[in-house]
DNA sequence: GTGTGTTTTTAGATAAGGCTAAATTTTTAA
DNA sequence: TTAAAAATTTAGCCTTATCTAAAAACACAC
């Protein structure tokens, strides 16, 4: 059985290192949880001895076969919970992700099925994040990031890949949400910022922020 | 902000006081956590010096005004992930308690309120267990333990004081549950167990369950 | 290829929450 | 009313998860 501590590691070492092979660093690390680096070794040591990650002193971490289960599955349920809150409670978008944080630590297997069920086995959360069904498969997408659209292609916003309150309230205050159409309109190379349009209206964004909308390209 | 432990203390506190303005002994409190009576005394002094507790060493400790107040909140989202438990994800009433033991914990104001909302604002739990509203008010209740009827009375089971698996799935066992009505045939005074018949069936039950069973005199 | 700056790890402390064993207080029973 | 039993507290120790400060390893610039 993990502990919470345990389980927001894996979580983190999961979102670092988003679906590439790669190596996280420590100091990656202490950045997510919050935590000074020295505190990010003791603990890797501890997953290390539970056989959830594999380490080299020095060289990083990454998840073993069965820590990625476990942080898998913590990732559905985060996301199932978002959306009872969103369809069931009529929460805001941007105001679940730190309920959601306390709820994906919930022990039952029984309860995150029922759940699933009960929603109707959705595919993707709230900000169009996929939701792993209970084998740990992610849905197939077919969406890019803004930031890897080309000057002038246009297309919806089919998700985020990042849930706190302050990028939510951002792009609310730039009238995006799931849905929205985006064209680019000028990609500035000193610092990857984009032109674009809003629904007909016209904005300026940060790499930060194009990076994060996930796009369905027309 | 309130520890998990610190809460589980509270509530153990509450229940073996349950109602009465009595004292409660650390012995008692230990069987109740499962832990050690001097375990219990460690975190008795840091309740006593949050003031959530009132304490006398070697005299029992008792809920201060604003540890009740936490204590009957938590109890409040216990009863009403169990009435969710049951009446959305269709858990049975055998099958709640360990679940919600943990969704109990779970810190969000508008989360209670929205699910109180949601589920109707429901006065009893799958257990017929009264659930306190926002202010901590509980509903009234009419209802008498089984083992305080006189021989030859009767009446109906409206709730049970105790949700533990096993106490639950012996009351199936004897085909007891919400609704069910008994008959008190004989008082043992030896023991006082029971004898009593169950829709027209005879059996003999303990105390200790008879003074778990709620009923509704006829 | 060496020195300097950055990253990571180690060492030692702390707080929460638990334990065992021993000491102390209260209760009970002769 | 006093001795034994029961209940409670104290003392000292452990684990988890954190921290700061210091040491070690790595990286890269010249």
């Amino acid at each position: 059985m993990l502990t919470l501590a345990e389980e927001n590691y894996l979580k983190a070492i999961l979102k670092l290192s988003n679906n590439t092979e790669d190596t996280v660093s420590t100091n990656a690390i202490a950045q997510e949880i919050e935590a000074k680096a020295s505190s990010v070794t003791d603990m890797i040591k501890r997953l290390t001895d539970k056989q959830l990650v594999d380490y080299v002193p020095y060289r990083g971490v990454s998840l073993s076969k069965s820590g990625l289960k476990r942080a898998v599955e913590i990732v559905r349920k985060h996301r199932l919970w978002e959306v009872f809150l969103v369809t069931k409670l009529h929460f805001k978008w941007d105001e679940v992700h730190d309920v959601a944080e306390q709820l994906e630590h919930i022990k039952s297997q029984k309860l995150v099925n029922a759940l699933d069920t009960y929603l109707g086995y959705p595919q993707h959360d709230p900000h169009g994040e996929p939701i792993p069904n209970q084998d740990g498969q992610f849905p197939k997408s077919f969406s890019k990031r803004l930031s890897e659209l080309e000057q002038g292609s246009r297309g919806q916003v089919v998700g985020v890949s990042q849930d706190n309150q302050s990028f939510l309230q951002y792009l609310n205050s730039l009238n995006i949400t799931l849905g929205t159409s985006i064209s680019v309109i000028k990609k500035i190379d000193f610092d990857d910022s984009l032109e674009i349009t809003i629904n007909k209206q016209s904005a300026h964004i940060s790499n930060d922020v194009a990076r994060n909308l996930l796009i369905k390209q027309k």
